[in-house]
DNA sequence: TCGGGTACTTACATTGTTGTCAATATAAAC
DNA sequence: GTTTATATTGACAACAATGTAAGTACCCGA
């Protein structure tokens, strides 16, 4: 194993005066933190200790406001839910209905890509404790309802017929697929094939671009 | 959480009498053991007490055969990850120039759909235990050349011109992608918009046809 | 049948992590 | 300034997980 750093530089305070914050402010720090670690060291980061050094607190405060480690995990996934669904939803109502779908291919990999959201859902489908949070399921049906209705309406100002549900459906799997796995292990082959950067950004306009022909050409 | 059962039900011998495996049969027994329980339950569930219950074993017979549980996990993504070269390069070594990638797709997934390889390697690299293995990074590679030649052919045979290598390495790149991103979320998301396993199906149908269609019309 | 190698076990040591408790300090209300 | 509520802390308890040590049973070859 890597010798990975268990804790970072130590932001202990010297002695003495306490800090005291709100208490909606102090779990917004935590969350931050666990995020974070989370996204660097996966899974076995999480442990209350080093987030609690990373922010300078003792982790006695992290259980006062999250009750439990559970507790920490299931408002870390609550807030990354909503997150992502916000972030989506609004990425998906900004724009027009001409406009291609380069864009939102680039904001749904983003949203995902973003603070490690991707990673840390998945994690969280790893673990199996998916089944608890029902949001995941309303995400994805208005997205596509979404994307359906978009697509109805551009469909209908080219004259063309309305395309198939399901056909969308499909589409926005694909994309929700492949963001899933690029942000898994996307870095790790980019670098085994020689990808840099730009490449990676290549790589995204090649997608947008086929879904973009796809979504064009209603078969 | 849900309350996974830790132990399922316990095959511990009754008494005394010991069962002598060889060296081999035994690792590949804790192997299997431990990729089931990761498969099932997740990083968090790969501890050496559960494995070793499983198969009916005491937890240092484990230590024995791997030294550590570092050793253990290592062996288990060294095997994953030559399990997975071997599919997906018999995989694309079988069927002809012709024949078309709905196929090829199918073994993707199933490759790495199949006993949870690939959770397992997903697992293995949010923890960032990426960097030892150079495994993948040859996979890759070969995979990428082995696609390019076959469309090369391909694309002599109808009188074409030869695609573009970085075009093919993006087809490769999304099937992996995908492949990865459904063997994480896929049951969730199809789940959540009530996709049944014949939707499933429909789906890597769809996007076989979809870079069927790309595969053929060389841009 | 004896002996060596080794798969395997039981009991224990060690360490690390979550969680509890009483006490303390700080901010806000009065 | 005094009181009240609560964010925060240090010390400790409880437990779970990996790892160690020494001994036991089984196979195999002389």
């Amino acid at each position: 194993m890597p010798p990975i750093a268990k804790s970072t530089a130590s932001p202990t305070r010297p002695s003495g005066k306490r800090v005291r914050r709100t208490a909606e402010e102090a779990r917004r720090l935590i969350l931050d933190a666990a995020e974070e670690r989370l996204a660097r060291q996966g899974p076995e980061g999480l442990r209350l200790q080093d987030i609690a050094r990373d922010i300078g607190i003792s982790h006695p405060a992290i259980l006062h406001h999250f009750e439990s480690r559970e507790g920490l995990v299931r408002a870390l996934i609550a807030r990354a839910n909503t997150q992502l669904r916000d972030t989506m939803l609004t990425a998906l109502g900004s724009g027009h209905a001409s406009s291609d779908a380069a864009d939102h291919i680039g904001h749904v990999f983003e949203a995902l890509s973003d603070r490690g959201t991707a990673r840390l859902l998945s994690w969280l489908l790893l673990t199996g404790r998916a089944t608890e949070n029902s949001a995941t399921h309303n995400i994805m049906g208005e997205i596509v309802d979404a994307l359906q209705a978009r697509r109805s309406e551009y469909a209908e100002l080219k004259g063309k017929p309305t395309p198939d549900r399901e056909d969308t459906l499909f589409m926005a799997m694909l994309t929700a697929n492949a963001a899933f796995g690029e942000a898994i292990v996307g870095r790790q082959l980019a670098e085994a094939v020689g990808l840099d950067q730009d490449g990676i950004k290549r790589f995204r306009n090649w997608f947008a671009r086929l879904l973009n022909e796809h979504w064009d050409g209603v078969k």
